[in-house]
DNA sequence: ATGGTCCCCTGACCGC
DNA sequence: TGCGGTCAGGGGACCA
C-alpha cells in the first residue's frame, strides 16, 4: 500500500497526539508479520515515554525515551488511533496509551514489520537506505551521479530504496510520465539534464500527493480513517488503455521486474 | 558488485 | 453461488 506520501500523512496525522504519551501495555496478537514480532515487546516499550514519529523512507520511527519502534506498513499495512478497540481481524498489535487510547498496527497481509532497535539507524534494515527525495542532497545531479555505470532500466533504479527511499510504484510510474522519460530506458544511460526535471518532478508529486493525503487505490486511510485524494491526479497508473491527458494516445501496462508498469508510448521516449 | 526472479500473505475481482 | 485464476501500493533471499 504505502509509499512516501502515503506514510508522511499517517505521521503527520499521528505525531501530534502521540507526543508525550507514555505505553502503558502492549498486546500482540498475531506475530508472524515479514519478521516476527519481538516476543518480549511489551517489556521492551511499556512504560516508555513517546518523543517523536519520524519517517525514514517508508519506515516510520517511534521514539521513546529509550530506544525506538521500527514500523513498516508492507502492502496492505495500517496505523489508527482510536479512543476504544474491539479486537478486529488483522488488528495484530495493540499499544495501550495512557488517556485511554489504542495505537493499532493493521496488515491483512502481513508485510508489515515491528522491530525495536536502540539505534534505528544502524539497524540492518534502514542502514543501507538512500537520501529522502526533499533531502537537499537529493536533485538530478544525484540521480545522474547514482546512476553511472548502472544498466538496470530507469523505473526500478528509481524504486531501489538504496538509491532513494520512499518512492513505490505508483510515484515512479507518475513521475517518468511528468518527466516524458520511458520506463524501459537504461538509467545509466540518462542524461543529467532528463535527470534534473526527474528529480523535480518527482518531489512535486509527492508533495502534491502528501497536500492530498496520499493515494487511495483500495484501502488507504491515514490515521483517523480518512481516504486520500491524490488518486484523482494520476495521470498513468491504473489507466492502461485509457488516453494520455497530454497527447491523447491510449497509456500502456507492461510488466517489469514482477510489477505492472504504465507509460505514453508517445509521449515518454 | 549487479541485476533479475521468486516468494512471503490475504482479499477483491472477474469470467465461467 | 461457487471456483479458479489474476492482481495488488514492498522488499529480502537467492541465483547467475
Amino acid at each position: 500500500m504505502p509509499e512516501l506520501p502515503e506514510v508522511e500523512t499517517i505521521r503527520r496525522a499521528l505525531e501530534p497526539h502521540l507526543y508525550g504519551r507514555h505505553i502503558t501495555a502492549v498486546a500482540i496478537r498475531e506475530p508472524r508479520l515479514r519478521w516476527p514480532v519481538p516476543a518480549d515487546l511489551a517489556d521492551l516499550i511499556g512504560g516508555k515515554k513517546i518523543l517523536t514519529l519520524e519517517r525514514r523512507g517508508k519506515y516510520l520511527l517511534l521514539k521513546t525515551d529509550r530506544g525506538t519502534l521500527i514500523v513498516h506498513l508492507g502492502m496492505s499495512g495500517s496505523l489508527r488511533l482510536t479512543p476504544s478497540w474491539e479486537a478486529g481481524r488483522h488488528d495484530h498489535v495493540v499499544l495501550c496509551l495512557d488517556g485511554a487510547s489504542y495505537l493499532i498496527f493493521h496488515d491483512p497481509r502481513r508485510f508489515g514489520t515491528l522491530l525495536w532497535s536502540e539505534t534505528p539507524q544502524r539497524h540492518p534494515l534502514l542502514r543501507h537506505l538512500g537520501v529522502d527525495p526533499f533531502d537537499p542532497r537529493f536533485g538530478g545531479e544525484f540521480l545522474h551521479r547514482a546512476a553511472r555505470g548502472c544498466r538496470r532500466v530507469v523505473k526500478s533504479f528509481l524504486m531501489d530504496q538504496r538509491i532513494v527511499a520512499g518512492v513505490g510504484n505508483i510515484y515512479a510510474n507518475e513521475s517518468l510520465f511528468a518527466a516524458a522519460i520511458h520506463p524501459a530506458r537504461t538509467a545509466g544511460r540518462i542524461s543529467r539534464a532528463r535527470y534534473e526535471i526527474l528529480a523535480r518532478s518527482l518531489r512535486r508529486i509527492l508533495a502534491d500527493a502528501i497536500d492530498q493525503g496520499g493515494t487511495t487505490l483500495r484501502d488507504f486511510t491515514d490515521a483517523k480513517g480518512r481516504p486520500g485524494y491524490f488518486q484523482l491526479a494520476l495521470k498513468v497508473y491504473g489507466r492502461e488503455n485509457q488516453p494520455c491527458s497530454r497527447c491523447d494516445t491510449p497509456i500502456r501496462r507492461s510488466i517489469q521486474g514482477q510489477r505492472a508498469t504504465f507509460h505514453c508510448p508517445r509521449c515518454q521516449r
